[in-house]
RNA sequence: CGGAGUGUGGCGCAGUUGGUAGCGCGCAGCGUUCGGGACGCUGAGGUCGGCGGUUCAAGUCCGCCCACUCCGACCA
């Protein structure tokens, strides 16, 4: 390719104050243009980097014994319906329609569009395991693009579900660990798998590939020593004992003036932060319920997992005027301890979930649900109890691991997950089944796995690049080697461009893909946007190097180059 | 969706108390240059985000929309 005739430009300015090097980088080198808020132009340049990247995943998906196929873009609504995905909340559907008013959802993930295909091929356990993925643009309604292709509103993904009976899930979801991790591995892409939350995908287990990078929006936990990995919404850790030796003593209420923080009682009660209650209301709109989640007072309560043990959907906060006007409480002063169990004023009800930690306390103390009263003593069981017990609790770092390790708080790139959905779909879908050796019909168990391929790009980017630009893996840059020609514009070095289009017509016949640049430019602009678009090797022809017949090589990461005879060149490259 | 902010040639910006729309980069032409983003001259390019209002007069003041950026709650 001619670089004078490639469409798309560099920029010398980096115009607008980019905060993450990937988006600016991708923008300055020509790869990508902004169209609106989170969608972008792929330009032929960016193009070829994100074919290369779906053509390993799609080489490693293959080798899986996964099947490539594609699915319309447009998924008829009432699929969707059917699993009640137009109403939980997540992230917002794209709708549109018809002319005849037939409604549809622009395609955000296809675990439905998947169940449907299959279910019309009315399939026997024979025909199980298999497992099939497309890559397909997908939309989402996001409330907020960032960081360039980090987060978008379209993108193309790589999406595959699995089909199998619950026996042989768990070797599938081995398979896709397995060829993901090599995916990335051979993208140039360090990653750590994570346990995460299923969110509104459904489920009960996932893991996510996460590339370390400190513009990655996804907090996790690593314990290095047993390698135990997960997303801050899920991670576990231990929790230790406190004073449970300690004999319990009978409740009693005392006055207590004090503000709102956990702080002002540790000082006026002159007791430990972790022998206090924590105790934070909540309110799900969408089951119209209170939630009060009780934990140990140097934890914090973790919303995803409560939301899950509590099976809540769209948690806030309560209002100090719900507390006080419908709970009878009061805010700072909250316990479940003779905790109403109906809103007084709403008839909502109230749901008291405490976390694990609570066993490992005697003689907790907090507020009396009035103002300036406070109760000491408060055992869990005999003074109230609570509707749901479970781990609702947030991990922090330093913390201990399940397995014993310290743990270490990363940040990173989501670039793929593996989800388990069992029956979740299947369950939900009617006629999602298949017939087995005894001729009983039989639910799907399910997996789906995704890939984003422009995230995957970006994260690339973002992991290899220096202050000159980017820096591509050889694998997936755009093209192999740099050739650039110097001094065309003189009279008086005409063996220049001779020279230089000779050893891009020999190299192109070589199979080396060359990008020329043999534009009218001067050597710095030269010099400096071949490091900008990260091309591997960069070859100079010149005045110089045509008079001593030798060119020079070089490689985007090394400072110095070779001089070499265009035969050597073209092997060198050619391997 | 909550908070903050910005919309003026392709990009980045300036535009005073309302009174002829400017600068830098880029682009086109000519000339001089040519190993790490040169310089001179000439030129093209703008319904000032949109609609409405105030005014003799609006980029500037008022109102309502729209778009985008950043920070938070969500995801490949």
């Amino acid at each position: 390719m001619r670089s004078s005739q490639l469409f798309g430009k560099t920029s010398k300015t980096e115009g607008r104050d980019y905060k993450v090097s990937s988006h600016r980088l991708l923008i300055q080198a020509g790869f990508i243009r902004e169209s609106t808020a989170g969608r972008y132009y792929l330009l032929p340049l960016g193009l070829k980097v994100h074919d290369r990247i779906i053509k390993i995943v799609r080489r490693h998906m293959d080798a899986a014994g996964a099947q490539e196929l594609v699915m319309p873009v447009l998924h008829p609504l009432d699929l969707w319906k059917e699993t009640n995905r137009t109403t939980t909340t997540g992230f917002e559907l794209m709708k549109i329609e018809d002319r005849r008013g037939a409604e549809f959802a622009l395609g955000g993930t296809a675990e439905e569009m998947a169940v449907d295909l299959v279910r019309k091929f009315n399939i026997s356990y024979k025909d199980l395991p298999f497992n099939i993925y497309q890559f397909s643009m997908k939309f989402r309604d996001e409330m907020r693009a960032r960081g360039g292709l980090l987060r978008v509103r379209e993108f193309v993904m790589k999406d595959a579900y699995s089909f199998s009976t619950e026996g042989q899930f768990k070797e599938i979801y081995q398979q896709m660990r397995d060829a993901y991790t090599a995916i990335f591995e051979e993208l140039g892409l360090k990653t750590d798998i994570v346990a995460a939350d299923n969110g509104y995908i459904g489920g009960e287990y996932c893991h996510e590939f996460v590339a370390e990078s400190q513009e990655g929006e996804s907090r996790y936990f690593i314990d290095e020593k047993s390698g135990y990995g997960a997303h801050e919404d899920v991670a576990v850790f231990h929790i230790d004992e406190k004073n449970t030796d300690e004999p319990l003593k009978p409740l009693e209420e005392v006055e207590a003036v004090r503000g709102k923080t956990m702080e002002e009682g540790v000082k006026l009660h002159n007791l430990p932060l972790w022998q206090q209650t924590k105790d934070v209301l909540f309110f799900d709109e969408a089951t119209k319920r209170y939630i009060l989640a009780v934990i140990r007072g140097d934890f914090d309560v973790n919303e995803t997992k409560l939301m899950q043990v509590a099976d809540a959907w769209d948690l806030r906060a309560a209002t100090d005027q719900e507390v006080i006007e419908d709970l009878v409480s009061m805010p700072g002063f909250i316990s479940p301890v003779k905790m109403v169990k109906k809103g007084k004023k709403s008839g909502y009800p109230v749901v008291i979930v405490a976390d694990k930690s609570l066993r490992t306390v005697h003689n907790m103390y907090g507020g009396a649900n009035k103002k300036h009263q406070d109760l000491l003593n408060i055992t869990i069981d005999r003074d109230y109890q609570p509707d749901i017990e479970a781990d609702i609790a947030l991990a922090q770092p330093g913390m201990k691991s399940p397995e014993g390790g310290e743990l270490l708080e990363k940040r990173g790139i989501e670039v793929g997950n593996i989800f388990q959905l069992g029956y979740h779909y299947s369950n939900l879908m009617h006629d999602a089944e298949y017939t087995d050796d005894q001729g009983r019909r039989q639910k799907y168990y399910m997996g789906c796995y995704g890939i984003g391929i422009g995230r995957t790009l970006a994260a690339i980017v973002e992991a290899h690049h220096d202050d000159k630009g980017i820096v591509w893996p050889e694998n997936i840059a755009p093209y192999k080697v740099c050739l650039v020609r110097l001094g065309d514009t003189i009279g008086n070095t005409k063996g220049v461009v001779s020279a230089a289009d000779d050893l891009y017509n020999r190299l192109t016949e070589a199979g080396v893909s060359v990008l020329y640049d043999d534009r009218d430019a001067r050597p710095g602009e030269k010099f400096a946007d071949a490091d900008l678009l990260g091309i591997p090797y960069r070859i100079v022809v010149s005045e110089k190097t045509v008079q001593a017949g030798k060119h020079e090589l070089k490689k985007r990461i090394e400072a110095d180059h070779q001089s070499l005879g265009a035969e050597e060149i073209i092997k060198a490259l050619r391997a």
